[in-house]
RNA sequence: GGAGGGGUUCCCGAGUGGCCAAAGGGAUCAGACUGUAAAUCUGACGCGCGAGCUUCGGUGGUUCGAAUCCACCCCCCUCCA
């Protein structure tokens, strides 16, 4: 549930609780944030670069610290990046990126802006959030104006210092354009100019984003004559050392089209006893304290944990609303809890419509073995996998095992009298790997 | 421009004429154990149900036979101008 604006009216508590839940890396400003905070209704901004057409959960931090300000009393920005989605943010980046067309960013523009809306509060009087696009600004900034009035205030030599573009300037072989190296100064301008026209006082960020944002501070000093601040958060790291934001099928994303409400609640689901605490705190509003408790009773009792559920239903409920929520939930108890012959039709019609990976097919277009139907479902990079699988009986139809010597015989695995309700087939590979088949 | 080093299967990295689909490690997938964890152990890991087919920067060549030898080309790194 996303908290009431103005249930933390005290601005130097967020402070702390940001403190508390480690989502406070560096302060530009120190001391005296918590001061301009306390001082009223502030205005603080945070660029989204469209860089895809969703958000995915590497961005879900930033996000929900807007939020976070927002339920102090606070009033969020949320910029995207339209303008700077065309130039590519260099930072720490170890290659030069490929450029979109302005039409592509155009569109992803859209999406972005739709799917942060969703997440912050437009209608809450004076704490509203606004989305804002950089392009309004940037679109028509003529070479001279820029040149003159904006670059005039950059000194390369300090460019060239910045940590996030040390490697690329050092590095031989990949380089750096001048449109790459020139970001920052887009990205300082934008808080200048968001300074200027909403009297914004904060930037946030990733901690990648240092470098452009105590650029953005520099600038609007020079600018404006404004003393602005910035706070970045930490890099989401995991215990074992592998990246955040990732399993085996890519990248969890937003949009449910991409990342099903099943396949994200169980994404968080599956987070390891090591982290779970801390990503607790990372991404839900629930307090400190709260998780605190929450990890102590974890301790004290044996079995299961019950973060993995409380996180994975917290977070899946913010992004994916009620609704998304129950699909997903329904969908792992049949799966992980229930019998699936206990489903009725509509249930199994309602797994396919939750995201549970499925496909249909005619019956006499069934391809020769089952190394291949499985593989073109999309459950294996490869019939090895297949066939390792199905020697260590790790394959079910509708529950019922099926081994090596059925392999070839895919129609009788398929048998219209094994299918649930008329024609589908619930293929299950190894322990989580499910796939709905619909036989015509 | 000159001198030297290097490009191997998803990644790192051995391999310098047949025993090489190519050591070892990592990642990944499956099994056991568990909690739809972690750690550990086991198996798989170019493609193919299989016969077999296709790989070792590229193109040609030598050879019964090449990732390994030769020629040319492309790319990367280090040092010197």
């Amino acid at each position: 549930m996303i908290p009431k604006v103005g249930s933390n009216p005290m601005s130097s508590a967020l402070i702390d609780d940001l403190r508390a839940r480690g989502l406070v890396f560096q302060i530009a400003g120190e001391g005296q944030l918590e001061q301009w905070l306390d001082g009223g209704v502030r205005t603080l901004y945070c660029g989204f670069d469209p860089t895809a057409d969703s958000l995915h959960i590497g961005h879900l931090v930033p996000v929900l610290m807007l939020r976070r300000f927002q339920l102090a009393g606070h009033r969020p920005l949320a910029l995207v990046g339209g303008a700077t989605g065309l130039i590519g943010d260099p930072s720490f980046k170890a290659q030069e990126r490929q450029l979109n067309t302005p039409e592509v960013v155009a569109g992803w523009v859209d999406r972005l802006r739709d799917q942060i809306a969703r997440l912050i509060d437009f209608d809450c009087g004076e704490s509203s959030a606004v989305v804002v696009n950089n392009l309004d600004w940037i679109a028509n900034l003529d070479a001279l104006t820029f040149l003159r009035d904006i670059g005039k205030h950059f000194s390369v030599n300090s460019m060239i210092q910045k940590e996030s573009v040390k490697q690329r300037l050092e590095r031989e072989g990949s380089g750096i354009s001048f449109t790459e190296f020139t970001y920052m100064i887009l990205q300082s301008y934008d808080f200048a100019e968001l300074n200027r026209r909403y009297d914004c006082g904060l930037q946030l960020g990733g901690s990648d984003q240092w470098g452009n944002i105590t650029g953005g501070i520099d600038l609007t000093r020079r600018l404006n004559g404004n003393q602005v601040f910035g706070l970045t958060v930490p890099l989401i790291t995991k215990s074992d050392g592998t990246k955040f934001g990732k399993t085996e099928s890519g990248t969890v994303w937003l949009d449910a089209a991409r990342t099903s409400p099943y396949a994200f609640y169980q994404f968080w689901l599956n987070v390891a006893d090591a982290d779970v605490y801390q990503f607790l705190k990372y991404f839900t509003f629930l307090d400190v304290a709260e998780i605190e408790q929450l990890h102590a009773d974890d301790a004290s009792r044996s079995g299961r944990p019950e973060a993995q559920g409380v996180l994975a239903r917290e977070v899946t409920r913010l992004i994916h609303g009620e609704e998304g929520l129950a699909a997903a939930v329904r969908i792992s108890q049949s799966l992980f809890e229930g019998s699936l012959e206990v489903l009725s039709e509509s249930d199994v019609l309602q797994l396919k419509l939750d995201g549970l990976p499925s496909s249909c097919m005619r019956r006499d277009a069934f391809p020769e073995t089952l190394t291949q139907l499985l593989v073109d479902a999309g459950m294996a990079a490869s019939g090895k996998q297949i066939k390792d699988a199905l020697g260590r009986d790790a394959v079910f139809v509708n529950n019922s095992p099926v081994g090596l010597a059925d392999n070839a015989r895919v129609a009788a695995c398929f048998a219209p009298e094994r299918a649930v309700h008329g024609g589908f087939y619930l293929v299950r590979l190894g322990k989580k790997k499910y796939h709905l088949f619909e036989v015509l």
